[in-house]
DNA sequence: ATGATATTGTTGACATGTCAACGAAAAAGT
DNA sequence: ACTTTTTCGTTGACATGTCAACAATATCAT
């Protein structure tokens, strides 16, 4: 009934290196679910719905482009994400005058109410998940997710 | 162009702490899509395919059930990447003669024969990545993650 | 034994992630 | 000016993740 942490295949010869990636996908997961349960029962949002809010913020007006750069949102699940936020007044369009491509977000009324309602409501949960850590692996968590990062883009060059 | 890698409104009180699940979910995509992409040109399976093989191992025989365990996949995803596994030949199965409920499945030749190619590079690939992280950063990351993991368990339980 | 309960694997429904093609509009090159 | 290239947002296709219902079988309790 116990999940095995580590493919046994892996522990040969490297026992801890070779599950990192297997580890940051399951902690991920279970953070996803959590994030969305949390959220849910907060505010009756989903995730990315979440993520689209905190990026356009509670006042001014943004453009779809802003925010993938922002987000990192692929392009395609925004436009659609945003759709079912218009449709749940969440968030109001206008057009840009200077540019007839793009269109200028920001939150309704209702979306507002909902962000600042929600804000701090994260901004604790992020408080408890980070405050189990102690200070030194905060940082090194950092750190190493940048590294990381850059280290699989350089791999893509090698194999 | 360049990417916000952090969401200004979490900066105001806690700088580096408040999107540590934002940085985790970045990093585990482009991982996966490293991964992915990674497999692809070595044997031509997928992430999902490598995982199960991974937990079948290439010897013996197993169940659903087990893998499910081993590799925390959905049983109804697994149900589905088996079936296609089994058209392309890569896994085969047979009945528990005790369990009328069970299928014991294993690795054909063809599914052993890219598996031991594709192990070694996919350990090597585990090397790459790992071996960019610092060794009080290896050890690090690992711990945070078993904390946050068990952070957001228990969090379930509070809000 | 037999009736309630749990487990195994399949299936359906739906949200999310990833990639690519496309038309419209703007910017750049000549 | 006018052609080419780029950017912006929409849409389609398809893989993956998550949850729940279900039939068949096994286990448990009495």
């Amino acid at each position: 009934m116990t999940i095995a942490k580590y493919p046994a295949e892996f522990d040969n010869d490297t026992p801890l290196q070779e599950v990192l990636t297997w580890r940051i996908h399951h902690v991920h997961s279970k953070l996803n679910v959590h994030a969305a349960k949390f959220l849910e029962k907060v505010s009756g949002i989903g995730l990315a719905q979440w993520r689209i809010m905190l990026a356009i913020g509670p006042d001014g007006w943004t453009t779809h482009s802003e925010i993938c750069r922002y987000t990192a949102v692929d392009k395609g699940q925004l436009s659609r994400s945003l759709k079912g936020m218009i449709e749940s007044d969440l968030v109001e369009t206008k057009n840009d005058s200077l540019d007839q491509r793009q269109q200028r977000l920001s939150l309704t009324r209702k979306g507002r109410r909902i962000f600042k309602k929600t804000l701090p409501m994260m901004r604790e949960r992020q408080s408890f998940l980070v405050g189990s850590l102690s200070k030194s692996e905060r940082k090194a968590i950092f750190s190493a997710l940048d590294k990381l990062e850059t280290a699989a883009l350089d791999h893509e060059f090698l194999a």
